[in-house]
RNA sequence: UGGGGUAUAGCCAAGCGGUAAGGCACCAGACUUUGACUCUGGCAUUCGUAGGUUCAAAUCCUGCUGCCCCAA
């Protein structure tokens, strides 16, 4: 019989995963990860993905169907490959993707190491994509319900990875998951959707990067794309491009942050229009298909996780960097974000953007 | 210390005798498995201040105070 290690956070789409794995007659064994002591950045026990309460969630899911059950200790890697990263991104000017650097380290490394060290043939996840087999190798394709396709956050899967992972939600809508999970009488089938970045459930990541780094960020200058001197920011971690709440600036119009000058310590402002770009580059590219393209490629492209994908032209430089193109200009790109290029519903591949290009010859919003 | 102008919420600003527009900022919700964005709602019993005229004043009159400009 073929076994599973499934990916149990203690909600309601991991545990439906395992049931679905299991009526698939795959010999299933639940696990969760445990990334982090709420208590050690001061936070409340609950409402994260992998508090004690989802623990026991996740444990009582799997004993219900029958699973073996172990909690892995993660939090050590998870705090060096994930937490460390996001603090020295945010601290680069740029803006992480922690969900992201999860996925790549945790849940399709370190989880697969476990998987083998327990003999199991596949990990599973509750992740809303489709992975299919063809002539050519794996594809990762958008989930069937577009509302919930989470295919962006598993762009930098790998042939190998793609190989061992299973994704049983990839054709099911959320309504369906939950209609699974209370006719299983699961607890959780009405449990809220997870939102936030996992271990900074209130929202004030400068406070966690505070307590995990002990630098103090320096306030410096909010100044216009001219560099006049427009008021006093916090430390420039605080913001992002894009960003509008919390400058506390007063221009008439909306106000926008629209880029960090990091050797200056200044947090550029301008308006919603001065945000769009049309062309940025792209490193540490993963193309899923294994190798790069040799000739620039039209797609759809996706700059963060909650973009509608849109045309563009993705054209592969030199190791693994990508120049990628929109047709129409786009709502502050930022660096630190992933880009994700599609073809249709399959994912071709994406990585982390660098900076906003400004193409020769063009107008001011390029 | 002569002349002129102006004083409306944190910022800008409508109002021109009939009982305080709007924008920005801010706050709260919603949306959302990242940061953002977005959306919805809230936000001056009061118009520098003290009096006066009037049935009724932010709106008219007078004094005072602040700021700005011109002339010295």
């Amino acid at each position: 019989m073929k076994t599973a290690l499934i990916a149990m956070s203690g909600g309601v789409d991991s545990s439906t995963a395992a049931y679905l794995m299991q009526q698939a007659g795959y010999s299933c064994i639940g696990c969760t990860m445990q990334l982090y002591e709420n208590e050690d950045a001061g936070l409340p026990a609950e409402g994260t993905c992998c508090s004690l309460d989802d623990i026991e969630d996740a444990r009582a899911i799997a004993n219900r169907l029958n699973m073996p059950y172990y909690v892995f200790n993660f939090k050590e890697r998870f705090r060096e490959q994930v937490i460390g990263k996001f603090c020295r991104v945010y601290l680069e000017g740029r803006t992480p993707n922690p969900c992201i650097d999860c996925n790549r380290c945790l849940k399709f490394d370190a989880l697969l190491e476990r998987a083998d060290a327990l003999g199991c043939d596949k990990i599973v996840t509750g992740h809303y994509a489709r992975i299919e087999e063809t002539d050519n190798g794996f594809v990762l394709r958008r989930a069937a319900d577009p509302a919930k396709d989470q295919s962006y956050v598993l762009y930098m899967l790998t042939q190998a990875q793609l190989r061992r992972v299973m994704l049983p939600l990839g054709g099911l809508s959320k309504p369906q998951v939950r209609e699974i999970a209370a006719a299983q009488g699961f607890l959780n089938a009405h449990k809220s959707d997870s939102q936030d970045i996992c271990f900074v459930p209130d929202g004030d990541y400068a406070r966690v990067i505070q307590a995990q780094t002990g630098i103090r960020p320096e306030p410096g200058e909010f100044v216009d794309m001219q560099g006049h001197v427009l008021g006093q920011h916090a430390g420039l971690i605080r913001y992002t491009v894009g960003q509008r709440r919390g400058l506390g600036i007063a221009i008439g119009k909306p106000a926008y942050v629209v880029g960090l000058d990091v050797p200056r310590n200044r947090v550029i402002i301008g308006t919603n229009d001065d945000l769009f770009h049309r062309c940025c580059t792209v490193t540490d590219v993963n193309w899923i298909a294994g190798a790069p393209p040799q000739a620039p490629v039209r797609c759809q492209a996706k700059i963060r996780y909650r973009h509608p994908a849109q045309p563009a032209v993705v054209q592969f430089t030199d190791d693994n960097t990508a120049l990628l193109t929109f047709d129409a200009p786009q709502r502050a790109i930022t660096a630190g974000q992933a880009a994700v290029f599609y073809d249709g519903d399959t994912v071709l591949g994406g990585g982390e953007i660098v900076r906003t290009v400004t193409a020769k010859g063009s107008g001011k919003n390029d």
